[in-house]
DNA sequence: GCACTCATACGATAGGCGTCGTAGTACGGC
DNA sequence: GCCGTACTACGACGCCTATCGTATGAGTGC
C-alpha cells in the first residue's frame, strides 16, 4: 500500500473494516447471504456463542480463503460484524440491526435451521 | 406428445408439473429462492392475493421468458405451487408446507418486505 | 530482529444465474 | 379447422460467485 501514508496510527488492532450502515441493508441481499449453506453454518455459530468468535473457531469444510471470502459476504451484507484484535478478527452477528429491520426474521431463519438439522440429522 | 398415450384425461387442465415433496425442500433453497428481487415480489403477490394468480396478474420489469424462469425456481425450490387451468397456469404460495417446516419463516420474511418496502418508498 | 500464526489479496477457474429473443406447444373460442 | 392467447423450451450472452493455491501483510512471542 505505497499511498498510504496518512494514517501512522493504523495498527495496534484497528485496522478497520468498512460495514454497511444500518439503513443500507437490503433484505434480498440479507437473503442472499444466508442462501449459502457454509455462511448459514456460520451465522447458526456466532448465534449460538452469543459473543464473538474467532474466523477459525468455526469449523467449515472449505479452504482459508474461501472462508474469508464467505465472512466477507457476510460483512458487506449487514449480517456480521467483524474487527481485529491482535492477530485475530472477531465475529459477530449484527442482531440489534437485523432485528430492528426485519423483526423476527433472523430468528425465524436460526430456528428453521435447527429444525431442518434435527429433522436430516436423525432420519 | 407422441408418446403419450397413458392418459386419456390429459387435459382439461391437467398438464402437471414436477413439485419437489415436503420432505425434500431444504432451507437454503428457499433463502435462494426468495433472495430475488423480482421473486421476492412474486412471493409478495401471492402472499397478498391470498389465492391463486395468473402468471400475468404480477407486473414485473423482466420479460416473459424471464418470469416464467423465476417462477419455475420458486416451484422447484418449493416455495409455490402450479396448476394448469386451461390455458392460464395458476400459481400459489406453499404456505402449508412451509410453515410446517420453517414455522414463521415465510411470514417473517414477507413482514420484512413490507417494512422495507415502506422504508424504501417514503424516504 | 526473526519466526510463526492469522487472515487477506490476487489471480485463475469452473459453474451457476439472470436476462433476453425466437421458436414452439397447449387451450379455448370463432 | 383456424387463429389468438398463454406459457414453455432452447440457445446465447454476460455477470456474478464459490472454490482454490500461493504470495503478502499484520501482530505476537522468543
Amino acid at each position: 500500500m505505497p499511498t498510504d501514508t496518512t494514517s501512522p496510527r493504523a495498527s495496534s488492532g484497528s485496522r478497520s473494516l468498512e460495514h454497511p450502515a444500518r439503513a443500507d441493508i437490503r433484505l434480498a441481499d440479507v437473503l442472499h447471504a444466508l442462501a449459502d449453506p457454509v455462511r448459514l453454518r456460520i451465522v447458526c455459530a456466532l448465534a449460538a456463542a452469543e459473543g464473538e468468535l474467532n474466523c477459525a473457531d468455526i469449523e467449515l469444510p472449505v479452504s482459508k480463503s474461501t472462508c474469508t471470502h464467505h465472512f466477507r459476504v457476510l460483512r458487506e451484507h449487514g449480517v456480521i460484524q467483524q474487527l481485529y484484535r491482535g492477530t485475530a478478527k472477531m465475529n459477530g452477528l449484527r442482531r440489534a440491526d437485523l432485528e430492528a429491520l426485519f423483526p423476527g426474521l433472523i430468528d425465524g431463519v436460526l430456528r428453521a435451521a435447527e429444525l431442518q438439522a434435527g429433522r436430516l440429522g436423525q432420519e
